[in-house]
DNA sequence: ACAATAACATAGCGATCGCTATAGAATGGA
DNA sequence: TCCATTCTATAGCGATCGCTATGTTATTGT
């Protein structure tokens, strides 16, 4: 019918991402984009919309790429405590992987927007709260075994490893190495909640 | 001699201020700035220099008025323990105060930067980096006074405190209320090595 | 070969960015 | 009163923002 695409849509998703990645959705700019990507504007619209779809795609990939270690690691472990644990142990590792930008996009890439990007803002901050809600699904989980104290404040629990998690991201960006990131984990769970031993 | 100014510099240093927590260095336009204050450009730029040394003038107002919590529970308590214990508590508070924007404008004012502000997000990036080095000079205090175990590793337990207080600000940005703050500060503290008892 | 189709690069749109030249208004000293 | 000085407001500077109209080039079906 007619010209095919001459760049790799895939590839050039990937640059996009870890320009986002590294300045964030708004101090990334369509020219910094594109010249990331090897493409020219046109093809930028044509291929992905506009810029805040771009970064939607960006964020979803992202997820599926950078973020499915958080997924994984509270879908296989046996108790939430494991779970968590490996969260954590496994960000630490993520979040200074030399391999691409430091900490975590979710966390990091809309935090400073203008209001013409509050939308924007607030995909990223609803990705925030369902990591806290699947942490906290995992920590119901031990509560309805028994494996926590009764009085427990499950919600509480969960805001607290969620808030290590993102500090862990602040920590890398600003040059923290993986194996002081992995001692913080470690002393994270040393907060969990023991069962009474009566 | 000549004609006095007729705004009051200190409260448009307080409404800069406040617009540059709620959005950010780069976000906050000086249009958006001057609308602020209740000044014109040419005002701006006479009684502040530019943009970016009026910045530099918000942090460090930031730093003596919401700021100063945090130097004054260091320097006033009389264990790093109780030091550490009173930040996280009054973290809790402050990033929560309805009377501002929530969570820390060091740790999150300067987080999305184009190249041409790289400067400004290296000054907070020290910023942060002071809090974990007055973190752990107190904590080091607790160390040769013997109130902490001898194997301690007291840089990844100033990087652990650092990071929860980072993620505290996340989470108030996201909308955590003071009380369940309050409780991440209790687990955190949780984490905190015991003399063992021998 | 030729028309139809779509991706390509160039160039530039209106809007906003940080910042300032210019001129008018208000205050001081002589 | 008059001048010198400095703040104030209007208007607009060059540069960049996100985005696109236009024309060209390459690939298809016939």
């Amino acid at each position: 019918m007619a010209r095919q695409r001459a760049f790799d849509r895939d590839a050039a998703l990937e640059n996009a991402l870890l320009a986002f990645w590294r300045h964030g959705y708004e101090a990334t700019s369509v020219a910094e984009l594109t010249a990331a990507m090897g493409i020219r504007p046109p093809s930028l619209y044509a291929a992905f919309g506009d810029k805040r779809r771009l970064f939607e795609e960006v964020v979803r990939r992202y997820q599926e790429v950078y973020g499915s270690f958080s997924t994984r690691a509270l879908a296989e472990e046996p108790t939430g405590r494991q779970a968590v644990e490996r969260v954590l142990r496994e960000a630490a590792s993520e979040y200074t992987d030399p391999g691409h930008p430091p900490g975590c996009l979710i966390i990091t890439a809309a935090v400073n927007c203008g209001p013409e990007s509050a939308e924007v803002e607030e995909g990223l901050r609803q990705g925030r709260e369902a990591s806290k809600a699947a942490i906290r699904a995992r920590i119901d989980g031990d509560m309805a075994a028994g494996l926590l104290p009764p009085e427990t404040d499950t919600a509480a629990l969960a805001a607290y490893y969620a808030a290590v998690i993102q500090g862990m991201s602040t920590q890398a960006r600003d040059g923290t190495g993986r194996e002081e990131l992995e001692r913080v984990a470690e002393l994270a769970m040393l907060a969990w909640p023991a069962v009474s031993a009566t």
